[in-house]
DNA sequence: TAAAAATACTCCATAGGTATTTTAT
DNA sequence: ATAAAATACCTATGGAGTATTTTTA
């Protein structure tokens, strides 16, 4: 049985006469009569009544084209489904991000993302790297924002900017005139930092480590840090001088921050930062909407950040 | 787009994996990934994301292959009508008799069919020769039961049963006391007959021409004959004494007839006779149906008749 | 390196065409 | 005689096979 086959039933079922249901279906006569001979041989039963006057349909064969109706009416409904599906900036797009970007960049991305791609709506959801990594090659998500380095087999990144680290303190604290802050300098302070697991948790102490290692004192040990939940509830806690701590740029100023009870210093060359990237499966098949998203974030008024227009896709 | 191919899609969103899938459809692995593709070119939408360790389906995938499914379950149904209406004996018969024929035969029948074809109800209509024999052409009825002659072009026939005349008339006739009565005799009473348009009317008066013709009085006119509206009423007025009439044996000697009031006639050599013969379209394709029926035509008790088993079916 | 899908190619079944015959009116 | 469907026969598309390559984890 065909479909092919379906739509001549149909057709002779419509027009009651083999020639002209044969033109409607844009074939020879003898082509549609020997397919409907076929069906009929495979289903065992005629399905129409032949006479030199006109062709009628069986009990059965009326049974049957309503059913070859309804596949077809199915079928049909395939195409559609296809064609709704062909743009690919339209329909939903699973988005992660990691913790420390998300609240910065979501709520700019969003309506940026909404002009340039107006029926794709992003589903979107915060969590840590490793986690989203998992989700990624699981198919759960098409496609995360988080911190370099990162990279898995069968997965593609694409760099989008890089962010610069801010130290933030109380206005009460003695760096709050320096103008920048020498990153090793960190080592001597109490830092407010995320829980272990939170990628930027540990970028900050290696940028502290490096510094270190950079000036010569190789095996001293860092301070000890106090932990946050989040990267607001430690300006909180900078806020209400507890100590001071590292953000990114895109934390440290945003619209949100205190600016009366803390201050907000750039680090002195070499400025640590983070490379915040896009990654997706290879086999991901909507390479558009994945660049709209990429465009989106690229437009986003981030302070601080160095944009990375010209980044290339790496495949790991 | 296919059947088959749908059944491809369908095994591999199952399967998530291709060669598996084309194990599950007996075909090779490569015949399955052309048609798979085939049909995401045909449609213009990528409906599995391929990665070396896992295949994995799309977005539009996902309701390409639930519509898929759909398709198939639908198509499935159409094998399943059709092994439904595999058995010609299964399934209504619309069958027809002519109005002086179907009172006495169809009581009888229908529980000899029921044992022989007890899937196979009869869908009753009575109704005139002319009236059965077009909706019989026009599809609207399968099998007809009426008296010869009748054919027509794509009408096949076939004779089941000849059906002797009988004189009916009150006990208090004259004639009443014969043992046979001849047809010619008939000319010169007042016969109660069926209204014009029952070919049994016309039967009736034809037997008596013949017979006066055959005795030589060519131009002797008929007498003139009362009318009623159907057999039974005839045989009522009968009984009350009206006149006398002629009726079809089965209807003469059927369980009904007072044969207190009424005295029943056989007619002396040559017997007035009617054929009473089957009718279907030449290209009706219930052949064992329509030869159920004739088995439990010829199974009836009817008085008087002279079964024709051997009769062959005749193309007009 | 191993596993999986894609590609290349070959072959044959069959869908479709044209010409003709059969059938029925 | 005419109209319609069936049949015969041919062609070519494409579905399915095997062998091989490409890809990627």
């Amino acid at each position: 049985m065909t479909l092919t086959e379906l739509r001549y039933i149909v057709a002779v079922a419509r027009e009651k006469h083999f020639g002209r249901a044969a033109e409607k279906c844009f074939v020879s006569q003898p082509t549609l009569s020997v397919a409907i001979k076929k069906l009929e041989d495979e289903l065992g039963v005629p399905l129409f009544e032949r006479a030199a006057s006109e062709v009628r349909v069986t009990a059965v064969g009326t049974r049957v084209i309503e059913q070859a109706q309804r596949v077809l009416e199915e079928a049909s409904a395939i195409k559609q489904i296809a064609a709704a599906g062909k743009d690919e900036l339209v329909g939903p797009l699973r988005f992660g991000a990691i913790y420390t970007v998300g609240p910065y960049v979501t709520p700019q991305l969003i309506p940026l993302l909404r002009k340039r791609a107006p029926k794709m709506p992003l589903l979107i959801q915060e969590n840590y790297t490793a986690r989203l990594g998992e989700m990624l090659k699981n198919g759960d998500i098409d496609l995360i924002l988080l911190s370099e380095p990162f990279g898995e087999p069968g997965i593609v990144t694409q760099a989008v900017y890089d962010e610069p680290f801010r130290a933030v303190m109380p206005v009460s604290h003695g760096w709050a005139k320096k103008s920048r802050i020498a990153t090793v300098d960190l080592c001597s302070e109490n830092l407010l930092l995320l829980s272990s697991g939170n990628c930027f948790r540990d970028q900050v102490l290696q940028a502290c480590a490096g510094a270190q290692r950079a000036n010569g004192a190789v095996n001293a040990s860092l301070q000890q840090s106090l932990e946050g939940s989040s990267l607001e509830t430690i300006r909180q806690m900078v806020a209400s001088g507890v100590g001071m701590t590292v953000l990114p740029s895109t934390a440290a100023e945003c619209r949100t921050a205190d600016t009366k009870l803390t201050a907000t210093k750039s680090f002195s060359s070499p400025e640590p930062v983070r490379r915040i990237t896009l990654a997706w499966r290879k086999s991901f098949p909507r390479a558009r909407a994945v660049q709209a998203v990429r465009e989106a974030l690229l437009a986003c008024k981030l302070p601080g950040v160095t944009l990375l227009p010209q980044a290339a896709p790496v495949d790991h």
